[in-house]
RNA sequence: GGUCCCAUCGUCUAACGGUUAGGACAACAGGUUUUCAUCCUGUAAAUCGGAGUUCGAUUCUCCGUGGGAUCACCA
């Protein structure tokens, strides 16, 4: 008896992968992975009106860059119909299903009416009980007609792994169509048949399922099946509490891998929305996740979707990369900018400006203006850097200090260490009789052209003699 | 409106019915630093309200309140 546990994402192509897709895919590839089962990729596509050319690639090119790697699929619902219509007649057959004539205009003006009279829009099942004679006739006629679900007017209790038990009331449920009149099955219909055939253990999804779970439940009744094990997840929220929507900031995947967020920031991000591990542990890879999470763990109340804390943990994963793969990573980056292509330096050099810079970037789209003035040959100085009320730096302080230092960098042979740089300065310093800023800020300025930037004798060491002095020489040349 | 779900710092969250209600992000204040960032230290910040059960409720029950989801021939 291995109840070995089968999980799948089952998006439409309707675009994009979202992000809270992006958390159902990995609480449900985690949850297969932690327990050796299969991980599959289904793809909703029974909507024809709705198909989105490319989206399909577009998702699994998504779930592959974040390594949620499935094991089966993907499966396309709109190559099964004729097994859903064949389910579909199994169940008009025994009663759990009928065929219904209505047709939009009088389904409309029905709840028009219901609405008027302030009662929940429900069909009247007008065409529940049509004779057989009626039904072929009318067919027969041409006339469309789609098979809705007879839905039993009793309560109906399951359970769901985050909430626990639930209870819905049979007379509040609408009679769901099945089968549209275009012969496609509806979401319904197709998802409890493929879960079945395909064996999952564990549908995990989005809350906003759980009220249509109980026309679920009862399929599965109806078919005299096994129903698998639900967990609804808790919704991503905007800051306003409302569904996490387009309108109010990016909700696709890729978006936040262009802004340049990290796959492992991401996951990381994503996992904790929702889930945590009990412990005050905070940084987790993917693989941490497979072994620690646990569906018990995972919150009833949704979460905003905030991203002060992404930005933290962006931080922190591009801190923890070697500088190699960090190079690897900001490279294409660079490759989009319009002056990158000019510029020519030595790897050595590059990795070593990479290094000082990766301290302060959030994301990976910050190397390339940290990195330009590192790998420019000529700067293109705004002047209102160099001159800082609270340094106590004016034109004439600017001027004094280039002067100075250029010739006392000029004598210096070691440019090895920052300790030289340091002595070397801090003796014109003491001789011009200044503050250290009032030398450092403007050489700063020189080399980097920066509001923000290393400090100067860390900027010195990087950029070597010949460049240093290329560029102080250069400032003060302009500024002069 | 019907049905259903949910409720701890601004945000993500922790807390066998017994804790000074903990951590992280963000904020703020210091330290390090010529600037920024990193790093370190600290401060402020929450149990939605009311009953009940209990010696004792953040925790259990009920009622409010608030927020959300859903009610298609979309998923």
């Amino acid at each position: 008896m291995q109840n070995s546990v089968k999980t799948r994402f089952a998006p439409s192509p309707t675009g994009y992968l979202h992000v809270g897709g992006l958390r159902t895919a990995l609480y449900s590839y985690l949850y297969a992975r932690q327990n050796k089962g299969i991980f599959a990729l289904r793809i909703e596509d029974t909507d024809q009106k709705r198909y989105v050319e490319g989206a399909v690639e577009s998702m699994q090119n998504a779930l592959n860059f974040f390594n949620l790697t499935w094991d089966e699929g993907p499966i396309f619902q709109s190559k099964r119909t004729e097994i859903y219509m064949k389910y579909a007649t199994q169940l008009v057959e025994a009663g759990h299903a009928y065929p219904c004539f209505c047709t939009a205009e009088r389904l409309d003006e029905m709840r028009k009416q219901q609405e008027a009279n302030k009662q929940p829009p429900k069909y009247d099942r007008l065409c529940l009980n049509l004779s057989a004679a009626e039904i072929k006739a009318r067919s027969e006629a041409g006339e469309a007609y789609v098979i809705r679900q007879r839905i039993p007017q009793e309560d109906l209790f399951f359970n769901d792994l985050v909430r626990g038990e639930m209870k819905f009331h049979g007379k509040d449920i609408d009679d769901q169509v099945l089968i549209k009149s275009d012969g496609f099955p509806t979401y319904h219909l197709a998802n409890v048949v493929d879960d079945h055939e395909m064996e999952v253990t564990h549908v995990i999804r989005g809350e906003e399922w759980l009220p249509s779970t109980p026309k679920h439940v009862w399929l599965y009744q109806a078919f005299a099946w096994t129903p698998p094990a639900f967990a609804h997840l808790p919704l991503l929220l905007n800051p306003d509490r409302s569904k996490l929507s387009k309108r109010q900031g990016d909700v696709a995947a890729e978006d936040y891998i262009k802004k340049g967020y990290l796959k492992e920031a991401m996951i990381n991000f994503i996992a904790f929305l929702g889930w945590n591990p009990g412990t005050e542990e905070e940084f987790f890879t993917l693989e941490q996740l497979v072994e620690r999470f646990s569906i018990e763990r995972v919150q009833k109340a949704g979460a905003v979707f905030n991203l002060e804390k992404l930005d933290f943990l962006n931080g922190h994963y591009i801190r923890a990369k070697s500088i190699e793969d960090l190079a690897a990573l900001v490279k294409p980056w660079l490759e989009e900018t319009d002056w990158f292509s000019k510029t020519s330096f030595t790897q050595e050099n590059f990795l070593r400006f990479l290094a000082s810079v990766q301290m302060r970037m959030k994301t990976l789209t910050d190397a390339a203006p940290m990195l330009r003035p590192f790998l420019l040959d000529e700067l293109d100085y705004d002047f209102n850097l160099f001159y800082s009320e609270k340094m106590k730096v004016d034109k004439t302080m600017t001027v004094m200090a280039l002067e100075n230092s250029i010739p006392a960098l000029e004598a210096l042979e070691d440019y090895s260490n920052e300790e030289s740089i340091k002595a070397c300065l801090v003796t014109v310093i003491e001789k011009l009789g200044v503050k250290n800023g009032q030398m450092l800020w403007p050489m700063r300025v020189a080399l980097s052209n920066e509001q923000f930037s290393p400090g100067t004798f860390e900027l010195i060491q990087l950029m070597g003699k010949e460049l240093t002095l290329k560029r102080l020489q250069d400032a003060l040349d302009k500024i002069r």
